[in-house]
DNA sequence: TGCGATTTAATCGTGTGCGATTTATTTTGC
DNA sequence: GCAAAATAAATCGCACACGATTAAATCGCA
């Protein structure tokens, strides 16, 4: 990226958000490493540390994520040996979802992550937060837009 | 989504651009689908309208991306009669990509998705435009991070 | 001039993402 | 009580996206 030249990209809201979440990952990526996670890994383990055992779906619709997604990403957390599977004994269709011991320890890794990334960002906090606001406003708009279609 | 339980992720700005990519990912497959375009197609499109016949390190340079990821990408677009893609006599290690008649003709097609988009947001023109210049802050200073690590 | 360093695309493997479909289970409506 | 509808997860095919590597062409400098 760098300079680009000037471009009618550059006045394109959605080019700066498409952008600026692959700035993100980026940086993610350095700091997760070390924890052998991906971001949106990483996503699931921070919902699962807030609470314990969920199902698929409640994990999904917390992320925006269908099953189609999320059960490659779950097996593949399984197998790092964060994470069980197992089916809901009271509802044979669910499936749910439960830290180990590993991945529980996992949190402690991850705490200085959140404060890493607002320093990268070269921002003051209250600017972030003011950000943070407008961008969920705009989300709020184009869900809700995808939502009258239907 | 829609009405997520209080999560520590509300309060993650790199969430919100998350899922605010998602959204707009979303909604431009419903808009693109008559034009057979995906959405990083469509920002390759719309360099190719802007300035035609350009190398694959140009294009990627201003989208941010690799020939890893364009080079099938461009190969989709050939296929699709939308582009050309040949070697440079001038430096034959270059690929110039230029438009077909078709690739041109698509122009017209795309005219009203860009205001299209900005109703959708329900946001008013002002609002998305400081939106726009907060976000380039944001995401210059995540990519200047990520250079001074190097 | 010629050879090593650099540049440019392409290729490969891994990991998201989604829509459409499938399978299994539970709920419902009669 | 049982067939139809609804729900939950998994599966499949396709399309990004990146890092690492490779192959080919060009550059640069001794």
């Amino acid at each position: 990226m760098s300079d680009s030249p000037r471009s009618i990209l550059d006045q394109m809201l959605c080019f700066e958000v498409y952008s600026t979440e692959h700035a993100f990952s980026r940086l993610y990526k350095t700091l997760l490493a070390p924890l052998g996670l991906t971001y949106p890994q990483f996503l699931v383990m921070i919902l699962l540390w807030e609470t314990d055992d969920q199902t698929v779906n409640g994990i999904g619709g917390q992320l925006g994520l269908e099953s189609s997604t999320l059960t490659p990403l779950l097996k593949r957390l399984e197998k790092a040996g964060l994470v069980t599977r197992v089916r809901d004994a009271e509802d044979e269709r669910r499936v749910r979802v439960a830290l180990t011991e590993a991945g529980d320890a996992l949190r402690k890794e991850a705490k200085g992550i959140g404060t890493c990334v607002a320093q990268a960002t070269g921002m003051p906090e209250a600017e972030l937060k003011s950000l943070l606001l407008d961008l969920r406003k705009l989300r709020n708009g184009l869900a809700s837009h995808g939502a009258a279609a239907d």
